[in-house]
DNA sequence: AACTATTTATAAGA
DNA sequence: TTCTTATAAATAGTT
């Protein structure tokens, strides 16, 4: 249409080039707009000139297009096409994120956060999972801190044996010491067996890393081998 | 360019409509293509027809044409876009997933699970936080039921007033049960000022249910008109 | 940016 | 749907 028939190819002069990419953007512009107005049909155009320009039409909000796309195209075709991996992954992104805000919600109502729009029926429920929640959560800084009691027995019984053989060898400044200190675990660990409250635990924490560090310093003293890296698990625990 | 001028509104004829669409689609996805080849534009268009079948066209790789449509306008306008333009993203994909992951595992240890590998001091923060929300979720709770108590304790004294007016018209036999019932509420109400205990809530939340049973039954006897709406107002809170 | 000769697209009919 | 054809519309080349 027009004075001359044209050729399929790439328009080499480049004014002449921009001139017809003005004309026929706006009019394949306007088609696309007919098209939609006439036949109710939703339309999407997105042209980029040569030298990186944008224009662009569509009938519907453009996303929600690319997004209907999208869907048409993964719900179609077969699997190994590459294009629809990428919708695939896309979907799984879509996917995961509504998990993601769901799991956002439920974390801060765990965390005492917009209780105000739950129904008496799930603060409930919230309820009694905290309560199941604190209870375990007190039950495993119990089982902690006997495990640790034992470990720490385990050691100082060690250090008793080791004592005992300094003491035939040597003077033996240190056995009276370490006996002392072996009937205080001993005495420590019974307490635990009994008990019960998460309030008091912190005390008892506290009792336990008096003990490690005067622990710590016999170390020093005795200077074996063994305690140095026993030393360093102590560290991790805490 | 036809018989005749073109109106542009919407073709009412359904097959007029369709050829119509068949015939511009086609022209469209030709003039397309024609512009991306004659002008060295990068054009995706997409078309769906009004029954929802797909027709694409694009001069190369529609996703990449979509990705550089989003970063052009994203670079250009608002922030509205960000999140559309790192949707497509690897990269985003796997930040997305990495949060999720964490998420879950923190939901978990709310939920008591995989309590083990929690140390000692994690074990006690976890513990002082399920504290405070167990507080705030008995508060809540509470909050909740001294509104509803107010509702009834409101609703009673209305009734009060409507079984005063029909004492004074009729014989009156429902008046002294609804005096009683509204001593009842009140005491209730009472009851729930001085309240502290979250075991105890449950025990109460029956009271009021019984309560509103009782009501509703009464309302069937009384035959009021105000009352079919509120007794609805009940079934929502629950 | 306008003009206009021509080509192209397409509405209506078959 | 497809083909045909008359005609409207688009546009290449020119000013």
């Amino acid at each position: 249409m027009g004075r001359g028939r044209v050729v399929l190819e790439r328009i080499e002069n480049k004014i002449n080039r921009q001139v017809t990419f003005s004309k026929r953007r706006s009019g394949l512009l306007k088609k696309a707009f007919e098209l939609s107005v006439l036949c109710d049909a939703e339309v999407g155009l997105i042209i980029f000139s040569s030298r990186g320009k944008l224009f662009q039409y569509s009938s519907t909000d453009i996303n929600k297009i690319i997004e209907r796309y999208r869907q048409c195209r993964y719900h179609k075709s077969h699997a190994g096409d590459l294009e629809l991996e990428s919708q695939n992954s896309y979907q799984e992104f879509l996917k995961l994120r509504a998990k993601y805000e769901s799991l956002e919600r439920t974390q801060r109502h765990f965390q005492g956060e917009e209780l105000e729009p739950l129904s008496f029926k799930e603060l409930q429920s919230l309820e009694k999972q905290l309560d199941i929640t604190l209870a375990l959560t007190r039950q495993h800084q119990m089982k902690k801190l006997v495990a640790r009691a034992d470990e720490l027995r385990e050691k100082v019984n060690k250090l008793e044996d080791l004592n005992k053989q300094l003491q035939s060898k040597e003077k033996d400044e240190f056995s009276g010491l370490i006996l002392d200190h072996s009937n205080c675990i001993q005495l420590r660990a019974t307490q635990a067996d009994q008990f019960e409250s998460g309030t008091t635990l912190n005390t008892w924490y506290e009792l336990i890393q008096h003990h490690e560090i005067a622990s710590k310093e016999k170390e020093i003293d005795t200077r074996t081998e063994g305690s140095q890296s026993s030393h360093n698990k102590n560290s991790g625990w805490l």
